[in-house]
Parts: C-alpha cells; structure tokens; sequence
DNA sequence: CATGAATGAGCTTTCATTCAT
DNA sequence: AATGAATGAAAGCTCATTCAT
C-alpha cells in the first residue's frame, strides 16, 4: 500500500488555490482524459499520466488521492462540460411550432453533437460502468438531468403525440437516441450514420405521431 | 505487457483430447467466467482462476496461451451457447399467423431468456469490447447472426408491416430491444419491467405496423 | 498500498510444508535478522532483504504479509531460541548448596551468555519495543518467564536470604541483571566488563544476604 | 539517504538572530519534539514538523540542515534542560545529616521528576540511541554528568558507606535508578510505583550500608 | 527572508508467466 | 502431464529536499 506499512497520517490532497496550481491540475486531468479514452482505465498508469501532462508523479498524487479519484474528477466535469455545451440552450426558439419529426431530428442531432465532444472518453466510462458503483453513479446522474429535458419537451408537445405512459415513453425515446448515436460513435457500425439517424427518426416519429383517421 | 522473468521458448498450448483434460479445461473456463462476470476482467487474476477451478496456474498456462486467450475462448464459446439455446428454434410454430404485436413481444421475451443466461457475463463483454478488438470481434459476428434471424423473420411479414430500408430496419429492431434488455438487466432501472417492455412493444409496433386509412 | 487500488483479494500468504521450502523461509528470516540487526528495522527495506537471502521479492511477499509481519516472526522465534538455549536447563545440579554470591554469578553469567546470542538483535527489539506494541508483547512475554525462573530459585532459597516483597525483589533482581547486561554489551561502556559484573555481584548479594548478628 | 531532485549547492543553515527568527526555530522544535516522542523519528515527516509548526517547509529546511540535524539539536537541548531543571540544585540543605535511606530516596526521588518532564521524548531517544551514534553521543554525554553528579554524593558519604570500588558503585547506583524509572515510565510495568521504589531504595540501601557488628 | 509547489528516487507490493521437480 | 514455488518487471504511492516566486 503505501511506503511505510507503519507510518502515521496520509498527506492532504492540495486544493489548488493559485492560477499556476490550477492549470497544472487542469493539465493533468487532460492528459488523463486523454489516455484513458485512448487506451481504457487500467491500462494506464500513473507514471504515464504525469509524463503526458508534463508533471511529476509527485506532483500527480499532490493534487489527486489516487488514480481512481481522478477518474471520478474527469468524469464528473466531463458530464458536467456534456451538460452546460449541449443541454443548457437545447431548442432553438420557435421550436413548438415546428414539425414533429423536426424536432425529433434536431433533438437526435443535438446529443450526437454532443457525443461528438469526446466519444472515446465515452467509450472509457462505459467500460468502467459496470463495475464501478461511483462511476455509475455519476453516469445515472447525468442520465437523469437528460430524461428531465426530454419529459419536459414531451409535456409541451402533449396534444400533438400520443403518449400514454409518459415516464415509459421518455426513456424508450432517451435510450433508442443513446443507443444509437452509441453504437454508431463508439461500435463502429458498417453503415452511414444518415440512413441510421433518418430510420431513428422514423422509428420515434411514428411512435410518438397521433393516428391519423 | 508481459511480466515473466526470462525470455524462451514458449511451449506451446495443448489441446486436450482426453476426456479428463477436456474436462479440466472446462473447469478452468467455468471458473474464470464466473470471476470474469462477478469482478471484470482485469481485477481476476491468474492464481485466483486456478483456485477457484481446482487446477494448478501451470496448468492454466498449459490450456491457454494467456489470460486474455482464456478470455476469448470463453466468450466464443459464450456466444455459441447462446446461440444455440436461444435462437436456433426461435420461433413457435405458426408464429406466421400471430398479430404483429404478439410476434414482437415473444421476440422480445426470447431476448430476454437469453440475456438471463448470464447476465454477468454480459456486463464483463460490455466493459471489454471497447478496448479490445479481438473480443469485439466475436461480439460483431453474435451480433451478426441475430440481425440475420430478425431480417428473415421481417422478410416473412414484408406485406403486413411498412418498411422502407430493411437493413436499417433490422438494425433498429435488434438495437432497441437489445438495449432496453441491457439496461433492464445490467443498469439496473428503476422502472418495472413489465412497463418498459410493454413500450419497448409499443414503439416497435406501431413503427412497423402499416398505417390503416 | 497496493498495486491496484481496485483489485480485490489479497493472495494468500503461503505456508512452507516442503524441506526447500521451510530452507527458504529460514534463509529469508536470517538474512532479515542480520539486516535488521545492524541497521535497525526502519533503514531496511524489503529488496535489501530479499537480495541478502539471495531470493526474489516476490518470494519474500509469498512467505511474508510485509515487512513488519517479519520482523515478528523473528523476533518471536528468537526468544524461543534464547529461553530454549539458556534458560531450560538454568542451573546446574547441586545449586542449592552453593554459595548465594556463587549463585548470583552463576545466573549473571548465564544471562550474560544468552545475551551473546545475538546482541545485535537485542538493540534491534529495543530500538522497536517503544513504538510497536506488538515487539512490546513478545518482549513482556518473555520477559515474564524468565522472572519466573528467577521467582523459582528465590523460593528455594528462601531461608537463606532476606526478602520482603518477593515479586518486587523478583524484578529487583531480573532488571538489574538486564540493564547491565544489556549496558555492557548494547551501550559500549569504557568500564571492564569483570569490574562491572563483579559489582553487580556484591550489590545483589548484599541485598539478599541474610545480616549476620 | 537523500531523495532529493538535482544536486546543487546546499545553502547554508542559517543561524537566527532576530528575535522573532529565534522563536520560529524554538516552534519548530516544540513541535518535532512533540510529534517525535509520540511517534518516534522515522514515522514522522518533515511536512508534518512544518505543518505543526504553522511554519513551511522551506522554513524548516534553512534552520536545519535536514531531519536529523534538527533531531540532534533538540536532544542536546532536552538534555541540557533536563540538566540545569533536575541537577543544577539536586540536594537540599543540610541532606549530609540525612539518614542514608533518605538520601537514597530524595535521589530516585529527583531522577523520577527529571523523568516525567518528558518520558515520551526519552522514549524516543531510547529508540534512536542503538542506531546512531551522534544520539548516543549527546546521551552518553549527559549520563557522564549524572554519574558525576552522584560521585560526588558518594564522595561526600564515604565514611558512612562500604564502597570498594567507587567508580563501579556510581554505575551501580546511577544505572539501576536510571533501569528502574525507565522500565516504570516506558515500559508500562504492572506492579506499582511506589512497590518498586521502596524495593529499590532497600536494594541501594543494603547495598551501600556498613555492615553492623 | 518566507513560502509551498514541485521533484523524482526509492519503497512497498502485485501478478503474469515460467520451469524445476 | 501436473504442480506450485519462484521470478522480477512494473505498478502505486511517499516524502526528503529544492527552488522559483
């Protein structure tokens, strides 16, 4: 565990207060990013980390309790970051008036632009999901916010869609959308993104459309 | 990443012919797919797989080249198993006079069965997939196969339901349910079951079904 | 700590059963000893040892949990040594009619002797002692028996010489023998060690003689 | 045994000469010496000193020349307080007249008071003295004075005492008060205080006495 | 003078893999 | 064939010490 199996009292992690400590933090926390979305968590060390952010092991374990409590750092600001670019101003103006499968599309457009940020770091979070309670639940915590936008959208559109059980119909619209921009981002599929997105948009088109007479 | 001590010949991997050493390698493959799926891969380690199957590490090391050959074969294997439980008669006899929603349903149903197999086990493939090409692999041509079943099945239906793309139909059929089943069994909702499959049929029926004037 | 702060079971520490193995244990055991008795515990580090008992770290984390766990496996195989070699056979037949100033010297000397086993190792244990509570426990153990012994002889020789208090005696006598001794050979005193020992042996004596009329 | 980054010329320990200099070297001191005798030398780092101190690091190090040197001056000057607290007027008036028991007693009586001024700290020398010789040094220095001290006694005494040789009986005597206090404030002994002392005063006592016709 | 962030050698410990028995 | 003790590279983490600010 530790150097000394007998000795007293763990160092504090330092709260960076001053510009320089920041940015050092904010370096290592990218450089760390990087590799884990290149190569997964457990294959990078932390040795590998300080060198790609340029930073001392030392200075690594000064700023972060362990490589683990990094992680959850990252992530944590990672959704956030997801959060405030792409869900803060999610529909432009006028948006109730458009057409239904409009909005579905730009909605579907919406969270690929925002996968796009950084899909391999998705991928990476994905892949310690499973077996990481703390991840996971930063992860559920993210999907939450993004089920409230789209109750919220679905509430508004309430007379033109036929919805029955709206908390069901708001994760089958939530999870078909990430399931796909999912396995088109990360699990490389053989075909165009258009003909997906356009079959996606059919799907919860005629899902949610009112029956006509 | 190996860490052995010196350079030298490899032996090379025996293929048990005898019952007994059949045997044994079975042992040692149920052993690590149990850890694999309680723990993930990477946190199991040799010693712990031998253990627990009753084997010697030399022994190990004399059935699979290494941890990550055992793990490829287990999930070969896996995905053989599951194919053939599940999908091989997937289909009741008669299933081509049922109501399009009854069809859906039981398809649903029978992925469901199947991911109960080992629901663990997937939550380990999940995690690795993204990082390793090779166990990608396999994952691609399981999922290959199921999309082959699906794509016969709409073939099938072609006059009672409104498809344009087939192949992007396929895609989205196979991936809605799959995800749904996924997150009900591995993410742990917080909504039932029954409600979420009951929409999951919804949707994916009155996407498909033809519109009546 | 640990390699992997996420890992799980920590291996079992192994327990020699085989000649060679048992051989191993022993020369690791020694190798520490001698370390341990030259420099101290804390200035001793594991690679040290495992490179002076011409054995791989790996060998000494499987036959030790760490460091510590080592040092009490030696130190409690040493006081089983020093009470097995010096003090099971602890005076020689006919005692009870010696002299008690013959007595007294005997036991000196055979403290003396004991203390030679290894008197390096001594000033290991008492550089450790205040800190450790569990060097502190072996020592006090021992400690106690041999008070015993002294307690027994003391009874035997109860008319001839002049006690009060006989535990308070019993320590009286134990502690003085083992704060010269261990001055003597651990705190390199400029005196002549017949000069002191001799000393030791008229204040004892007088202190227990009978006062003659 | 150094760790630090790049060679480079050492800066000059400073010697401190205003006021408020003196004072934070007397801080970081206080604090070493509290935190040694609670912990001992190695378990202790130099951040900790610092940080009990309410002094940086960079402080610390342009007082003292590293950990050790600040160890070594704070024994120097435990043993001097310890000196001019304890022996600077170790008897009072008119004590030639006293009975030999009450000399005795005032004695032991004195060493117990110079003990309890800081026991942990003694503790903490006592563990460091076997290994480094500049700490047996300063120790061997004060015991040097002591033993003077009580030369001097027995000096006075000489017609009322039997003393053959008079150097032994100092060591005698300075060195079973100096065990007996050491094994009641350090080693936690179970029998209790006062017992002990009266065993050991009657010990010295007969020890030194004339022996009556 | 003071600060405390930064350094990196060095320590503890693990584990994939080998190979003597 | 089977065993499991042995190996040692490599990972995680600490802390004495320096030096830019």
């Amino acid at each position: 565990m530790s150097r000394g199996s007998m000795a007293g009292i763990k160092q504090e992690v330092r709260i960076p207060r001053q510009q320089r400590s920041i940015e050092k933090k904010q370096r290592i926390k990218a450089a760390a990013e990087k590799l884990f979305a290149e190569k997964g968590f457990y294959p990078v060390n932390s040795n590998q980390i300080a060198l790609a952010a340029g930073v001392s092991v030392g200075s690594f374990y000064s700023y972060f309790k362990d490589k683990k409590a990094l992680l959850l750092e990252i992530i944590t600001e990672f959704h956030q970051r997801f959060q405030t670019e792409v869900f803060s101003q999610p529909m432009e103006k006028g948006w109730k008036d458009w057409d239904l499968k409009e909005i579905i599309r730009y909605y579907i457009n919406n969270t690929l632009k925002a996968f796009e940020l950084s899909p391999d770091f998705f991928r990476m979070i994905y892949s310690m999901l499973y077996y990481d309670p703390e991840v996971k639940e930063v992860f559920d915590a993210a999907e939450k916010k993004e089920r409230e936008q789209i109750k919220s959208i679905l509430s508004n559109l309430k007379r033109r869609i036929c919805v029955q059980d709206i908390d069901a119909a708001v994760f089958m619209i939530y999870s078909s959308i990430a399931n796909v921009v999912h396995r088109l981002k990360l699990l490389g599929l053989q075909m165009e993104e258009e003909r997906l997105i356009s079959e996606l948009t059919t799907m919860l088109y005629r899902y949610l459309k009112k029956d006509t007479i």
